[in-house]
DNA sequence: GAAAGTACCCACTTTGAAGTAAGGTACTGG
DNA sequence: CCAGTACCTTACTTCAAAGTGGGTACTTTC
């Protein structure tokens, strides 16, 4: 029996991998892939304090979500109190050495991106009040 | 007189590098900047067929963020019927190869996450019902 | 004995991103 | 003369993402 495994394509409305995109690219999950990828391995409250902002709840759902999608990998330690590590897997090293780029290049080209935002917005000033 | 232009760092919260970052890891942000890559200069409509399931509403808006941001260029040229087209600007070019290879990335890597999420799932079934 | 660290979960509310639908313009082709 | 094309804009609505504030269970430190 043929099961039809097509390759799958960002631009089709209902393709999965856009989930799998809305993950990766999601507000949170950019950020913490980039900082597990620096620190190789991660407690809660470490990322929590890495990442700046970010709510427990929005944490943990993250991680959830990433752990699921086989990216990160949670390993409990289960004593008092309680120690858990989070780091990335193989798979989810490949996610992360891309968004990490991407958040250098955001970095590092902001100044440009500032100016023409200036720019743009005195050349689209409204002509008459 | 002494301007401080501090790094931008996308960990810190009210750093204006996260606008940025969620302009480009946007949901249709991403995708419109990857076909552009492929694309060279694309009009409107055209634009529209290549990213499935994009409304106008959000094809012209997102359209307007990445142009203010100056990753992309607009080109109208006032004829009946309109002629506008779509370009990415070095600058985006620089992001868009950027998206580009994660969205390749999320279509390679699709199926093994399937199969990842999978196992968490039969993993974390409901034990007893 | 009170507070703080540790890693969460749950219920509730708010916000903003996105979808839907309609209108508008100035023409062309049937 | 009506439909269609091309590129939007505006108004209204919806829904999921995210924030808020609480609780747990146990230990160590002040």
């Amino acid at each position: 029996m043929q099961v039809s495994v097509l390759p799958a394509d960002v631009n089709l409305a209902n393709c999965p991998s856009r989930v799998l995109l809305d993950h990766v690219t999601s507000r949170w999950g950019v950020l913490l892939l980039a900082v597990l990828l620096d620190a190789e391995r991660m407690r809660f409250s470490a990322l929590r304090r890495a990442v700046g902002g970010i709510s427990e709840k929005m944490l943990a759902q993250t991680l959830q979500t990433l752990e699921r999608d086989g990216l990160v990998l949670r390993e409990a330690r289960p004593v008092i109190p309680p120690h858990v590590d989070y780091s990335l897997t193989p798979l989810g090293r490949e996610f992360a050495a891309q968004v990490w780029e991407l958040t250098r290049l955001v970095e590092r080209r902001l100044p440009r991106v500032v100016e023409a935002r200036e720019r743009y917005d005195t050349r689209n000033a409204e002509p008459s009040p």
